[in-house]
DNA sequence: TATATTTAAATTGTGCACAATTTAATTTTA
DNA sequence: TAAAATTAAATTGTGCACAATTTAAATATA
């Protein structure tokens, strides 16, 4: 096959740009409600993480949550600077750094237990539909 | 109601962290295709607007990618330094600032139509799956 | 028609994201 | 077991992304 649709490369016919504008848009929504927990985006998910977990190494980290030590290494030290986590190394191997939630980081748990409710709120879905994607979109993740 | 779901934190029964996650892993699976293109992402999309529309504004190109003047601003002026694109003062209102696409910008299209065939490889999802995420992602859109 | 308001870009400053490289520790293997 | 290879974080450098502010032009209104 050697012609190509012409409309391949109209914007409106992309997947990945309503996945991208998408993911834009409800991170942004997410700021307010963040903003007074004094979290990133990022940061909250790391949270999300540490607070099931209490301890994680960079790299499961990283694995969880999709990103790398550049990303990490400067976020988890301004986390500990903030008290919500502590960093050690590992006795048993030295190369890995532990990330561990603090007193603090468990007690932010309780302020932040109502933004998934209004985040809820802010996405025009219905609980069907917000599984569909759910689903549609671990299927890329996998 | 004044008890909340103890899960509604765990990262798993997040909706935001696989869209968050997708929107990066697709956008990082682009990289290469665009490398070759000497494009960003953000360039790209820019590209197919202008590619359809020829010229447009920088307000009208904002609404268009969910982009402000703090991204777009720097953006064009690294695609006017490439060639692709020329920057105008508008005559009838000088606030406006209008891009236009270059015979080189216009020629850098037959070099990206093989991109949306080689990136379709690359998402792990049927037409109508795809389709069935393209319509739950503008309803989160709109 | 001066003045106030609104609007469009640009600028400034912060925080991701990620590729590529570096550093140091651990594990393999010759 | 010494050298090579691998691994985990950290570092470096670039490019978004966006809030907030500034600048300059256009429009509204007193």
């Amino acid at each position: 096959m050697n012609s190509f649709n012409p409309d391949a490369l109209k914007l409106e016919n992309q997947l990945c740009f309503p996945l991208y504008a998408a993911s834009k848009e409800v991170v942004r929504k997410y700021r307010p409600y963040l903003d007074a927990l004094d979290l990133t985006y990022t940061q909250y998910i790391a949270m999300m993480v540490l607070w099931e977990e209490k301890s994680i190494n960079v790299k499961a980290l990283g694995a969880r949550l999709f990103l790398d030590s550049g990303t990490l290494t400067p976020m988890l030290k301004s986390m500990e600077a903030k008290g919500l986590i502590t960093r050690t190394r590992s006795k048993a191997d030295e190369r890995v750094v532990v990330a561990t939630i603090t007193q603090k980081g468990e007690e932010l748990k309780k302020a932040a237990k109502a933004v998934p409710l209004k985040m809820a709120g802010c996405i025009s879905l219905n609980s069907e539909e917000a599984l569909q994607l759910y689903t549609l979109l671990y299927k890329i993740l996998e």
